[in-house]
DNA sequence: ACTACGATCCAA
DNA sequence: TGGATCGTAGTA
């Protein structure tokens, strides 16, 4: 009976760039129960289930890179795993993965992961721009590797959510394509976004 | 330069 | 349901 390996906090099994270069709406249900880890410039680490996830395609008109390239999104269009944090509503940041092969754009918006809330309500990363703000995430970070673990934020793998215990609808805060059923989450958990 | 709008959140 | 708040992109 040998000693299973066990990596060190270093080289923590992040989920690699593979994961994510394939469609864009298959990457977004696999990310559910995958871990968010953020480490914090005073070595502070906090790491939470993603529960609440929506996709977002080139040929889909309410993606930001419909249309074509432009500044902001200019990362949607280059190699998968990497993130995309674009500024809303005038104080608000917004994180997502960029999907899909180098030069097809597609991306998964992160609405929301599990901090432990015991109670609804109660959570502070129950929204896509509440989590950026607990996180301390903003533009600065646009671009960076989360398939690497020496990243100040990255993803690594984490629990198998069954089917059975996702939610599918429709996308939240958007008018166009918006009868897309493009979002999901974890059922009954207590950080998931409340709308709908 | 000017304007309209937005992948949000919270108070009322 | 409406206001806060400002970068982005389109138009002139």
């Amino acid at each position: 009976m040998s000693i299973a390996y066990r990596p060190d906090q270093s080289e923590q099994e992040c989920l690699p760039s593979s994961f994510y270069d394939r469609p864009t709406v298959d990457v977004a249900r696999a990310l559910l129960g995958q871990r968010l880890v953020r480490r914090f410039k005073d070595g502070r680490i906090f790491s939470g289930a993603i529960v609440e996830v929506e996709a977002y395609t080139a040929d889909d008109p309410a993606c930001h890179a419909f249309g074509g390239k432009k500044q902001r999104c200019e990362v949607m269009f280059g190699p998968p795993g990497y993130a995309y944090v674009y500024f809303i509503y005038g104080m608000y940041h917004c994180l997502n993965v960029v999907t899909e092969s180098d030069g097809i754009a597609g991306a998964v918006l992160i609405r929301a992961i599990d901090d432990g809330a015991e109670a609804r309500g109660k959570s502070k990363t129950d929204g896509p721009g509440k989590l950026c703000r607990f996180l301390d995430i903003d533009r600065t970070m646009n671009g960076i590797a989360l398939f690497d673990a020496k990243q100040e934020l990255y993803i690594q793998s984490g629990r198998t959510i069954k089917n059975r215990e996702v939610e599918i609808s429709t996308r939240i805060g958007i008018t166009k394509a918006a009868d897309r059923l493009w979002r999901f989450h974890v059922k009954d958990n207590h950080s998931v976004s409340r709308r709908k």
